[in-house]
RNA sequence: UGCGGGGUCAUCUCAACCGGUAGGAUGCCUGAUUGUUAAUCAGGUCGUGCGGGUUCGAGUCCCGCCCCCGCAGCCA
């Protein structure tokens, strides 16, 4: 490392030394840690967030990543010239901050910095975000900016949360991590439609859409795996609930039964929304999210068969004036999704949905051999299906027949085949969308804004 | 892909009545202000998506195109 620049010769942040006037021993801290130095004279480094500006008085909101400070510039103190000169500084230019830490009631966040010095390291330009009044079409084309600003940046640490949640919760209960390939071969359910690209002389591969089949290789071998990445959908969907590029987590479970997944899946949800709600408290309250629905979220979730669920969603259309037409069986749409997860305080559990409208690997129950063994988990509030999963056919004759039904090529699936074929044993998976987590936990009405940078049917920039 | 709703300054869930000088707010620039909380106050700056058509005259009416948003299907 480089010595002399005031920005390269750090001390440790973690030993502030009160006691040091002279600059080369301030210690750098982040706005996070910052009560932990009341009194204490230190540095911060970040960028103007805003200031506002009363002529002999100025007011400093310095943003660092941790955290949004306001610093105290008064111009008695700082003298004429210094204060001119951070008078012209524009918003989000990168700055350092050197004062002391103080508790004050009149500033935002409780503690102030009383400025002594303002070091400018980059002018900005004009900045193209304002404090207010933006919509989102604008937003989305300064994404890369508009990550500065106070809602995605809470939005995208609870995002972070989640992330952090699904690994301790996996980890801390056996889980060996297993990353699918996103390079594949050919399509894992040969229904929804997939991103291809040509691979050198093997002709065409496409980006996975779900790491799950080799999952079930990984449990063969480890017992119990999951993989968590990204996965692609080219399908043509714009709504509120869908992404191109979305980021999905998927435990895999070998002597797994449908039981067990679904003890699983709510156990899982459950662990991520209190450990959000235990460590992510100030940014649901910049998100203005009512916390009491996610304090309810603890097993058991309330679990509906298929019928039953076609048995409330007739009597809800029966109900309705003009009465709408009874439901025709096969899958549901998002209507149907909405009316049966208004109906709980928790994510709702629909199992067994006709093995019609269901991908080749699923296994039939055996007792309704129309139906799957199977589970999709509704979040409330509108949010949609944040988990689909279930039990996998292990049989191989059973699957070969599945395969052919489906036509699919059975050429790429031999690798599969060869799981049943070597040692078969029920096992059982599903699949996490992080995005739609993320989106009904904050409160968010849209997935773009749940993930940095969304890929969308007419967005890919920037 | 289908259906629906929209494109007015750099920005805005904004205004412009029957076709007649495009108005406001925010930002930005200048000035004032010693405790601001999206600070406030005064002044200034900036605009009708593209291509045709009707008309004395088009943001407004007609035709075509492009773009955006929402919903549906499909899915997480």
């Amino acid at each position: 490392m480089r010595r002399g620049g005031p920005l390269l010769s750090s001390l440790p942040s973690r030993s502030p030394r009160a006691s040091c006037s002279r600059r080369e021993f301030m210690p750098f801290a982040t706005i996070a840690e910052l009560s932990k130095y009341d009194g204490q004279t230190l540095t911060l480094r970040g960028w103007l967030y805003n200031r506002r500006s009363s002529g002999k008085i100025q007011f400093l909101q310095v943003r660092d990543g941790s955290g949004i400070v306001q610093a105290v510039l008064v111009l008695k103190e700082v003298g004429e010239e210094m204060f001119r000169r951070v008078e012209a500084i524009p918003q989000e230019s990168s700055i350092t901050v050197t004062g002391s830490v103080r508790a004050d009631a009149r500033s935002p966040g409780g503690y102030e910095l009383g400025a002594s010095d303002v070091q400018l390291v980059a002018a900005a330009q004009p900045y193209p975000i304002a404090l207010q009044a933006h919509g989102v079409g604008f937003l989305m084309e300064q994404r890369h900016l508009w990550l500065r600003s106070r809602k995605p940046h809470a939005t995208l640490r609870v995002r972070a949360e989640v992330v952090r949640a699904v690994r301790d919760f996996l980890d801390g209960r056996g889980f060996v991590l297993v990353d699918a390939p996103i390079l594949t071969p050919a399509a894992c359910e040969g229904t929804t439609t997939l991103f291809g690209l040509d691979y050198f002389d093997e002709g065409k591969a496409f980006l996975s859409q779900s790491g799950q089949l080799y999952m079930e290789a990984g449990a063969m071998a480890f017992g119990k795996v999951y993989c968590f990445g990204p996965t692609f959908r080219a399908e043509k969907s714009k709504t509120r609930r869908h992404l191109t590029e979305f980021w999905m987590v998927e435990p895999e479970i070998a002597y797994g039964t449908l039981d067990d997944v679904m003890s699983l899946a709510e156990e899982f949800i459950s662990f991520i929304v209190q450990r959000v709600l235990e460590r992510r408290k100030e940014e649901l309250k910049i998100l203005e999210r009512d916390t009491k629905p996610l304090e309810k979220i603890q097993p058991p979730f309330p679990k509906l068969s298929y019928d039953d669920a076609v048995k409330i969603l007739n009597e809800t259309r029966a109900a309705q004036n003009p009465p709408i037409p009874p439901f025709g069986g096969g899958d549901f749409g998002a209507p149907d999704e909405t009316t049966l997860s208004l109906r709980h305080e928790k994510p709702v559990m629909v199992h067994r949905y006709p093995i019609s409208v269901k991908a080749f690997y699923m296994k039939r129950d055996p007792a309704a051999p129309d139906k799957a063994l199977c589970v999709d988990v509704l979040a409330p509030e509108g949010v949609g299906e944040i988990i689909g999963g279930g039990q996998r056919e292990d049989d191989l004759a059973l699957l070969e027949g599945r395969i052919a039904e489906h036509q699919l090529p059975k050429e790429a699936f031999e690798w599969y085949l060869d799981l049943r074929r070597y040692g078969s044993v029920p096992h059982a998976g599903f699949g996490l969308g992080i995005e739609r987590t993320v989106a009904w936990i904050c409160g968010t009405e849209h997935v773009r804004e749940c993930i940095p940078f969304p890929r969308m049917m007419y967005r890919i920039y920037p």
